[in-house]
Formats: C-alpha cells, sequence, structure tokens
DNA sequence: TAGCTCGTTGGACAA
DNA sequence: TTTGTCCAACGAGCT
C-alpha cells in the first residue's frame, strides 16, 4: 500500500488526533515533523521545548511500531521531497489557526493539490473551530461572555482513542533532532529550565487527571494564588497538542456532574484560549498591531530603558513584578496573576509598549501561544479587544497584599535582603546570563518608578489619548 | 432599528 | 477594618 504522509506540527499526541487516525484508516503512515522557517522563528524558551516535545513524541511513535521522521527546511519543498521519494499520494495534518501557520497551510495544500497530491487537514487544536462560532446576526465574537453562553451548552466530539499505526515498508531518511540545535539559544537558563518543563502525552494526561482528583474543586478561589498550586499547568502541554482541548473539556466536565462546581472555570478557560485562536483567526493584525484603532499614536515607549531592562530582569524594585519575572526566566511559566501584574506595570506604570512584553514573553515561555500571548498582552495594554475602564492600573502592592498576604511567593523567587533564601529564588541566579551582573548578596534594588507617580503619568496619558 | 444592558481579573477614598 | 461608591465611556450583542 502507498503510505501516508502525517504532518506533525503543534499535535504531539497519538490520543485523539484526527489527523493520525484518518492517515491510519489510509495506509502505512509516515509521521513528518518539519523545522521550517516557523519553527526557525521561535523565541529561546519556545523553541527549546519545542526540541522536547519533539523527542518524546519521537519516542511514543517508536513505541507504538512508528517512527517521527525530521526533516529541515522549506514545508511544502521537504513535503514535495518526502511524498515524491515515498510515492505518497496523501498528506494529512491538524489545522492550526494563527495567521502564520494558516498563510503556509492554504498554500500548501493548494500546491500539493495541483500536484495531485490529497491533501486533508482535520480539527484538533481547537475545539470550537472559528467559523463555526457566529453571534446572532452572523458575525465573530469580540466579547468573551457572550461567546462563552453561546458555546457552553455545545458538544464537542468524545476523543478518539489512539490508533494503531502501521509502519511503512522503507523510511526515508531523517535529520537527527540534536543537529537541530533547538535549545540553544537557552544558554545558560537551559538546565534550569528544563527541570521544570513536564513533556509528552503520557506526563499531560497525568497532569489533567491529578487536577480533576485533587484540585480542581477549589480552582475558583485558588487559581488567583501564585503560591498555592492551585491551576491545571496544562497551557505547556496544550500548546504543544501533548493533550487536545476537548480531552481537558470532558474531563472538566465530567467533574461538574461529579459536584465539582468549580471546574466550570476550568472549562471557560479553556474557551478563553479558544477566543483567542477566534480573534487571531478573523482579526489576524491583533498578532503585531494594536487591535482598537486610534492606538497606533499612543505614546508608549518603545526602546530598552533601564526601567524596561530592570522589567525584564526582574529588578524594577517592585517585589511582586521581579518574583514573577524570575518565576518565567526559570520556569518558563508565570502565575497568571503574575502576568496581569506585570503586564499592566510594564504598560502602564513604565508607559512601555505591550510588544516589548509580547516579544519578551515569546521568547521565555514555555507555554508560549501565538493567540493567547497577544491577546493578553492586548487586552492588558487597553488596545486589545476588551472595554477595561483606562483608569484600571493594577497596584502590584496592594495585589501582593491580597493575593500573597504570607508572602510566599515573594520569597520563593526572590533572594536578595534574605538571610537564607530559597533554592528557587537562588536558582534564578543560575539561569541568568552572566552580564545582568545580579547577585543574591545585592540589595534588594529601590523601585525604578515610583508607583504613584507612574500610575499618574499612565492615567494622565490614557486620559488625553486621541483618536 | 433603536434602545438597553453589560463588560474575567481594580483602586482610591470616604463613611 | 470593612463596605460602598465612584472613577467614563463606548461598543458589543441582544431584543
Amino acid at each position: 500500500m502507498t503510505p501516508v504522509i502525517y504532518w506533525v506540527r503543534r499535535d504531539f499526541r497519538l490520543s485523539d488526533n484526527a489527523a493520525l487516525v484518518a492517515a491510519c484508516k489510509a495506509g502505512p503512515v509516515i509521521p513528518l515533523f518539519i523545522c521550517d522557517d516557523i519553527v526557525e522563528g521561535h523565541g529561546a524558551a519556545p523553541k527549546f521545548r519545542l526540541g522536547e516535545g519533539v523527542r518524546v513524541f519521537a519516542d511514543a511513535l517508536k513505541a507504538a511500531g512508528s517512527r517521527l521522521v525530521l526533516r529541515r527546511g522549506d514545508a511544502l519543498s521537504v513535503l514535495r521531497d518526502v511524498v515524491r521519494e515515498t510515492g505518497a499520494v496523501t498528506v494529512v495534518w491538524n489545522r492550526l489557526y494563527d495567521p502564520a501557520s494558516k498563510a503556509r497551510d492554504t498554500f500548501v495544500k493548494a500546491t500539493l493539490k495541483d500536484d495531485g497530491v490529497d491533501a486533508q487537514s482535520f480539527a484538533g487544536h481547537l475545539m470550537f473551530e472559528p467559523w463555526t462560532v457566529e453571534t446572532k446576526t452572523g458575525g465573530f465574537y469580540k466579547v468573551f461572555t457572550p461567546m462563552w453562553k453561546m458555546v457552553r451548552g455545545r458538544d464537542v466530539a468524545q476523543p478518539l482513542p489512539a490508533p494503531k499505526i502501521s509502519a511503512p515498508q522503507d523510511w526515508p531518511v531523517s535529520d537527527n533532532l540534536g543537529d537541530w540545535g533547538l535549545g540553544d539559544a537557552m544558554r545558560r537558563g537551559r538546565d534550569v529550565l528544563a527541570t521544570h518543563i513536564c513533556v509528552g502525552e503520557a506526563a499531560a494526561q497525568d497532569r489533567l487527571g491529578d487536577f480533576i482528583e485533587n484540585r480542581v474543586h477549589r480552582y475558583d478561589t485558588n487559581r488567583d494564588l501564585p503560591s498555592v498550586d492551585g491551576t491545571s499547568r496544562l497551557s505547556e502541554n496544550l500548546t504543544y497538542g501533548e493533550i487536545s482541548p476537548a480531552t481537558c473539556w470532558h474531563a472538566g466536565w465530567v467533574a461538574i456532574h461529579a459536584g465539582k462546581s468549580d471546574a466550570e472555570t476550568f472549562c471557560k478557560e479553556l474557551v478563553w484560549r479558544e477566543f483567542a485562536y477566534h480573534l487571531a483567526h478573523h482579526t489576524p493584525h491583533i498578532i503585531d498591531s494594536n487591535w482598537k484603532d486610534g492606538w497606533d499614536n499612543f505614546p508608549w515607549n518603545t526602546e530598552d530603558t533601564p526601567e524596561v531592562l530592570a522589567w525584564k530582569q526582574g529588578r524594577t524594585g517592585i517585589p511582586f513584578v521581579d518574583a514573577a519575572m524570575r518565576e518565567m526566566y526559570v520556569t518558563g511559566t508565570m502565575h497568571n496573576r503574575g502576568r496581569m501584574i506585570v503586564a499592566s506595570y510594564l504598560t502602564k506604570h513604565l508607559m512601555s509598549h505591550w510588544k516589548i512584553g509580547q516579544a519578551w514573553f515569546e521568547d521565555c515561555l514555555t507555554d508560549w501561544d501565538p493567540a493567547s500571548n497577544a491577546m493578553g498582552w492586548q487586552w492588558s495594554a487597553g488596545s486589545g479587544p476588551d472595554a477595561t475602564p483606562y483608569f484600571r492600573v493594577f497596584n502590584p502592592v496592594t495585589q501582593l497584599d491580597k493575593f500573597d498576604r504570607s508572602g510566599n511567593y515573594a520569597r520563593t523567587w526572590i533572594a536578595e535582603g534574605q538571610g537564607t533564601p530559597s533554592d528557587t529564588a537562588l536558582s534564578y541566579f543560575d539561569a541568568i546570563p552572566k552580564r545582568w551582573n545580579m547577585s543574591p548578596q545585592d540589595r534588594y534594588p529601590q523601585p525604578v518608578v515610583d508607583l504613584a507617580h507612574g500610575r499618574e503619568r499612565a492615567l494622565d496619558a490614557y486620559k488625553n489619548r486621541t483618536f
């Protein structure tokens, strides 16, 4: 039988994988991962984490009697090469929805079809594909809550079981993953970060099970507390498709029906992820331009000022901000409340452009997702799809008092000024570049910007913005 | 169509 | 210490 090429992208899983199931039905399967310019363009931490995802998925395929073929180059050229080498007449993949992937995939599909290749794409990265959700007047949702109300009662197909994969008689040649150097840009931080990631389908399933079993029933409260292990931490796995959103969704609803009502908030968070992709699909400019009109002239700083540098390096002198920035540098993730605080601080107190923050997060987050990252930053900055009043400026001091009363979170991540700093706080100094010239013995810095002054400056600018 | 209601996550200040 | 109120205004989404 002629083999089928399954083009692997952000779907490192065997279960609930529609493209893989379709491929298995059609013949022997050649799973193929391509390191193309989209992958090459990832930030340091996402690229490293992607490489680990590839490695673990290759192992899983091997255990299932298959392989993962690795090739580097332009996606279409590689696919054409492998089609030619193997005699495959079918190429399948699971759809992505960010503008760059869509543009690539649309072109690849059309060209392969012109070549006479049967190219097919499938759903799976989202539960609700953007064109299947409409307002009653036929538009797309620009506000979350109405979309949530629209989709919350919808049927989501039950996850597909992992299929039996048959191998082709001959395998095409494959690159060695190590030769790609996907983790190279991480430099010193790599070894530290590596201890915090949780890679692969089996790990993701365990994580989901543990969350539903032990933590989801207190999710509403605990998810707001950065020093409490109250969240699912599944964003890292969802972004690489090591678990499908539908799998999480169904686990959430089972919990709701078992009386764990907080699980509905978890399902809601899954829909936030969908919402971000809907916006990226319908308004692709959300990725790199102000989503709302009239913000292009807003006087945000766009330079790497000393204050911006202090923000990146976790030495603004504001404990909540610094703790969160260090958490991200060390672990590749940041608690959601931290994300709101540091984003509000950068865009409002420091009056600096959200794209600076977006780019830094893109370099540091192992759960980096193009749609969620853009939406989150624009929401914080005020230029995004939300009607947040302009005067809503998070106060990182009162926030810390409210959500980290015991001071645990700050202590976990800030070593300076502590007699016996925690291991986590010290690990930051193993991860950061030496040229940052920071030491746990330093004095903790004074605030780089007076909070009251920063707030007033931001309020003035927001109040007086011109359209 | 016009009108109505509402908007993930807050802060400051007065009583 | 806690609670209530105001901070403005606009556009989304629905009826």
